[in-house]
DNA sequence: CGGGGCTGTCGAAGCGCTTCGACATTTCCC
DNA sequence: GGGAAATGTCGAAGCGCTTCGACAGCCCCG
């Protein structure tokens, strides 16, 4: 292994001199710099990470907490932690992976153990056990997601309530009176995930404001399950025309099954989704929706957790504004009777 | 921030013993020993990852690369780095995301800075750009997935082979003659990708053997996507009877497809499909399949990869041997005529 | 032309840990 | 009961880097 000692002895300088060099944090000359650099590439040196956290007490590295479980918008999450890394590294840090398994704790120990200079969580609850030990943890930290309580936190999350609004509106404005959401699992909503409860806030506000009818049902992904909700939501309310889907692996049963039941979509009943771009797109009917803009979660994130390490001040929470695109699932509802 | 020597003082012995303690190198009596645990617990004391990564060359961090394509697999890849970061966790070691998007450089980077003790390389290629880099840097790697020359490397795969060959003999047990394989995007293949390969030779070697025609058909994911190559192929092999599918999102396109077309699975048509269980069995027929192990997979990976750090030897290549479970997908070929 | 301020470089200290050899002490066995 | 072999603990060196203060040489200006 190549250390920085045999570098400047290759140089003919002094060891203090090369670690200047690759800090820029004192000036060099062109010409030691030259001299410097090009002994780097001929010896092929590499920093000691672990020296260098050492001497600098800084890792270069952000922790990534995401969620162990499954029973939720896996590809978003993957899309976040794939956006994590690769912005991470324009920035020059590396990205540690750790996941629910090891509960709160690992809060603990990588904030005790300075192997992250900072944390970024996924899927924080309305009351998530990790805040606290962040809280009391001096290691700077952004939530993807919003707590019920994100004073002193630093967010950044879509606009959830906006989005359930948004969709109200769309259908609302289409005459849709009569509306059903079909969420994400009941185990979701069990453990107050956030966004699936601020969506239904948007939801029911809007709903109220514009007179439209809503009832919500939670429903675990694939046919099956979806049958079987769509059967007590027509049960419940016949005259339900309109569907606002948060749960992507909900989107293609649920088409499915209205074009099995004789249901055309959209002249007898119109849905839109809250899904990623290409769930939308790819579905057997281009699905009006609003996208979870995963990889802007992920980027927004590193730079607000590298902006909070580069000393500069941040905004304490950013909710993205949805965007909702028409598509081919909505339309206007039929006309009564 | 909790030293070891404040730990020490703490609990009035010397540096060392609560080194020897915390690695378990040395015999420590039992009474000293519980005297510095105690101190450890009431300090909060976490051992400072970098000075313990500079002093014994050990960083206790694994490097997953994963693959920085979104058109193959998410999910699959999402629940072998899952799995990978939990397992290596239960072995004491952090997992490090590293995204394909820096480069082959980044193997070096890696290995030239002692970040991370070993690798585990995803979606290996069959002539991977980043083994050369490998295979002349010292630090320990598996890789999932099987190059064109795995010598000298350790690789953790699903024998794709085998999977291909075990779809057409359940397809030709039940009485098919002609068979369309579904496959990857037609990118996954120009990339040379060693099990989108390795299924199709398992598939043609074992479809001679039996006398059965095989049409083999890259397909994008989705509906659009699937449609028009589902027609390309009935309009080329009118007769086809029996589908293996092996691109997760091309599956229930395909069954609805069938469907709209008037085609009954399995009376008509009987289709296999190499994916996860989840989505075999959340589609909107069951269908019968060969499960990809993902868990399986980044498990034995680290668990190789931990046996090469401790310096036990390591079989080369293992290879999962595939299961096919019948559901309600797959049937006896109609009659002819 | 001499003092003050830059610039560019160096030496040394120290980050928190592991580990090696040394040294007491205890235990064992003949 | 005495020497050898364990057993348990300590001190010191050093891992490879960053960073601080010092300092030599330079230029500038009065």
């Amino acid at each position: 292994m190549v250390t920085l000692a045999e570098v400047a002895r290759h140089a003919g300088v002094s060891a203090s001199t090369v670690s200047y060099v690759l800090s820029g944090k004192r000036t060099i000359s062109a010409a030691t710099r030259e001299r410097v650099e090009l002994s780097i590439k001929e010896l092929g040196y590499h920093p000691n990470a672990g020296a260098r956290a050492l001497a600098s007490s800084r890792s270069n590295i952000i922790a990534l907490m995401v969620p162990l479980r499954t029973d939720m918008y896996v590809p978003v999450m993957m899309e976040i932690a794939i956006a994590v890394a690769t912005t991470a590294r324009t920035h020059g840090y590396d990205v540690l992976l750790l996941t629910g398994e090891e509960g709160p704790e690992a809060v603990r120990r990588i904030a005790g153990s300075a192997l992250a200079d900072a944390m970024i969580l996924m899927d924080v609850q309305l009351d998530d056990e990790r805040l606290p030990l962040l809280r009391e943890s001096e290691t700077p930290a952004v939530l993807i997601g919003l707590p019920a309580d994100p004073d002193g936190f630093t967010c950044v999350d879509l606009d959830f309530a906006a989005t359930g609004a948004l969709c109200v509106e769309h259908l609302a404005g289409l005459g849709h009176r009569e509306i059903a959401v079909i969420g994400e699992a009941a185990a979701v909503y069990e453990r107050h995930t956030g966004f699936a409860e601020r969506t239904m806030h948007g939801v029911r506000k809007r709903a109220v404001g514009l007179g439209v009818r809503v009832l919500h049902r939670p429903c675990e992904g694939g046919f099956a399950a979806m049958a079987a909700t769509l059967a007590r939501i027509f049960d419940e309310r016949p005259g339900t025309t309109g569907f606002v889907v948060q749960n992507e692996s909900a989107v293609e049963p649920l088409l499915n099954l209205l074009r099995q039941q004789g249901r055309a979509v959209p002249e007898d009943i119109s849905v839109v989704a809250v899904c990623p771009e290409q769930v939308a797109v790819q579905a057997s009917v281009r699905v009006t929706s609003v996208a979870i803009p995963a990889q802007e979660m992920g980027r927004r994130a590193v730079e607000k957790v590298v902006a909070k390490l580069d000393g500069r001040s941040v905004e304490e929470a950013e909710l993205l504004k949805p965007e909702l695109t028409v598509r081919a699932s909505s339309g206007p509802a039929p006309a009564a009777g």
